[in-house]
DNA sequence: TACATCTAACGTTAAAACGTGTGAAGTTGT
DNA sequence: ACAACTTCACACGTTTTAACGTTAGATGTA
């Protein structure tokens, strides 16, 4: 993997901070400049940036973390993680793709290590609610896009809320892809409402429904339930994943496949 | 205005590529190779990029152009066009706005010009359906964004279709602003269908509808009636406007403003 | 098959974007 | 009212992106 020096330092430090203040729970601004060895402007960007997607609160003087429930779900500033896992998923879920039909994906990293092959199988349709998929795909040719519409979450970057649960309840494709931030013998999880909403009802608009997830996500729990894994009809995990657990999802009779 | 000297080249050549197959009905690639003074190679991406948007047929050997409807429509190639009379109607606009109110934009390009001062009456929510909107929006702070789903169409970057009716028709906004190609004394016209199917459900969105036209487009006819003038609150021209047919207007009864 | 045309990959260059700091101007809390 | 804090405007160096040409290989056409 390519190492972007300057590009990534801004965001390694953002995350850093974010850490930090998890653990401190809250911190001065001259603190991290301090820490960060950067000037006080940086540092209120920076938090200006955090604050922005929903990771910490902005008070005079200082920061404080948020509830670590959002912090968990922001893995848009850990999207480091698991990349290699990711992209040897997509590259198999692509693989499960029929040129020409359609195919729905919702709003997470995998989704977006997906999209990236997408165009390997064109001609297709392709159902997102997620901004930066659309921002991927829209000039691509070959690929009919169509946008869930909704309200707009920079905490994620995609499109959330009743409008979006109603796009998706009034479409059906070929093929729905989703992702979620933990799954169990039984069941797939995630911890913010609004995407489970988002996502049961694009569980419920596919003939046929995928299930990625890299192997960090086996045989945990989140807050809400999503589906039981009978909905899906593959699941598809890194080789990571270890094969006890793999053994246990085929023991219930669940589709498994390995991305190697 | 600023001299974009390396980034619009590209723009006008391909904007007078398709002129200049407008003319001649059809070229060959070294042809219009010797023409523009660029490699085969070039003209190859410039004749993609039309190709992707719509305005020429792309066929071995070379291409030939499209309907005229299309090229008319296409106005994101000659967006040069209006641009000071586009944003003294953007400025006047925005001055209409309440602060925490939600307005609903359309895709064209005064709306756009429109979008980028959205964020001065901030706290806003902003409903749209019109990519380079959302693009622009999605970073700023203090406005809460909306996408309107559907079909996304190259032609216009914007999304399209029943998807996108279905979501307006669900919605509904303090202010509904829309530009169309063309008005008479009675009617604002619109040339393509798609397009006047949801500028139409927009105008029925609306507690109140702003109608946004450079001077250029009055008294003008196009294919389709996107909605009789009555149905508009405001009407917002540009200072360019002939002051008879403004009179005339005027007369009919409707609030016609100069953006100055 | 032979020839023309097209595409894919790579390198070069110029422009744009980004990240950062500095100092001045504006705000806020006490 | 004052001191600390924050924001703004600008400048500077670096990185990233975009446009374009060249060449070599693929694809289509006669």
């Amino acid at each position: 993997m390519k190492s972007r020096q300057h590009s990534d330092r801004g965001v390694v430090r953002r995350q850093a901070m974010a850490e930090h203040l998890m653990r401190h729970g809250s911190a001065s601004v001259s603190e991290l400049a301090e820490v960060f060895r950067v000037s006080v402007m940086t540092v209120h960007r920076d938090l200006d940036e955090l604050e922005f997607h929903g990771m910490v609160r902005k008070y005079r003087g200082g920061a404080s973390a948020q509830a670590s429930s959002v912090f968990e779900s922001n893995i848009a500033y850990r999207l480091t993680a698991q990349t290699e896992e990711k992209e040897a998923i997509a590259r198999h879920v692509v693989g499960l793709i029929e040129p020409g039909s359609s195919v729905m994906i919702d709003d997470s990293t995998t989704a977006l290590a997906i999209a990236r092959h997408l165009s390997e199988v064109a001609p297709l349709t392709v159902v997102t609610n997620f901004l930066e998929a659309i921002r991927l795909l829209a000039p691509v040719p070959g690929i009919r896009l169509m946008a869930l519409g909704g309200e707009y979450h920079p905490t994620h970057d995609s499109f959330l809320g009743v409008g979006c649960v109603d796009s998706v309840q009034a479409m059906n494709t070929d093929m729905v892809i989703v992702s979620t931030s933990a799954i169990s013998d039984r069941h797939a999880f995630h911890q913010e409402q609004e995407i489970v909403l988002v996502k049961r009802a694009m569980v419920a608009a596919g003939t046929r429904c995928v299930l990625a997830v890299d192997h960090t996500k086996l045989d945990r729990v989140a807050l809400h339930r999503v589906a039981p894994l009978e909905k899906f009809d593959v699941i598809v995990v890194d080789a990571g994943a270890p094969a006890e657990a793999v053994q246990r999802l085929r023991d219930r009779r669940h589709n498994v496949e390995i991305a190697g």
